[in-house]
DNA sequence: TCCATTGTTAAACAATTATTAAAATGTCAG
DNA sequence: CTGACATTTTAATAATTGTTTAACAATGGA
């Protein structure tokens, strides 16, 4: 089970359009990731930016990184978010769940 | 389908201590809330300081409410939360989402 | 109507955050 | 070793955020 401070630093990294951006990229591509420089290509951030939106990133437990040369890939670690979905709905409407699903008003 | 500024609103509007508690209390509530002063009470949370966090929840679509008598009673509303989720998962893995789901390092 | 209760709003302040530019680190090819 | 490339770090600035206090609505019972 995660503790607040954790979903609440998972929730902070992702609650920013540039960092959420990063990592619905990295979601999509998977586990082999993307080097630094790709995201930036394809994003358009400044290597600057895009490094201290990474430590972010990192510092909560989304993104997993490995270097390969001069190259560092980054990939999305879905534990940290699984983890924090499941706090969220824990316990949900008192134990029937029912109510939380999506396709009710 | 939700906007990315719809997501980035709902993720900073849970990206805080006193709110993740406020709406994982609702959540844990259900559809029938809590009376805000109840929420003061089990949170130790002053009234403005309550109020706050309630607008910026509401504004994010995270939580209803309704008055009754002289009490305002909020409710999380889930619809914003799962798509929220969706959204974050959405074309995981490019279309493979096995390694997205619990369970793997 | 009067008054206590419930909750919101406004103003002020301290603390945090995102971005940029510049300098620094580390890695490989020749 | 040297030079070019990939990324990080540092320092500085502007903008946003959370909390408190005090004052302000709105509701309903006596």
């Amino acid at each position: 089970m995660m503790k607040p401070a954790q979903v609440v630093m998972a929730l902070a990294a992702l609650a920013q359009p540039t960092r959420l951006a990063i990592y619905r990229l990295l979601v999509a591509r998977g586990p082999d990731g993307l080097a630094a420089g790709q995201v930036a290509e394809k994003l358009k951030v400044s290597p600057a930016t895009l490094s201290f939106h990474f430590k972010t990133l990192s510092h909560a437990g989304l993104l997993d990184s490995r270097q390969d040369g001069r190259f560092i890939y980054y990939a999305a670690n879905f534990t940290v978010m699984n983890g924090m979905v499941a706090y969220l709905t824990e316990n949900c409407c008192g134990g029937n769940p029912d109510a939380c699903k999506p396709g009710n008003k």
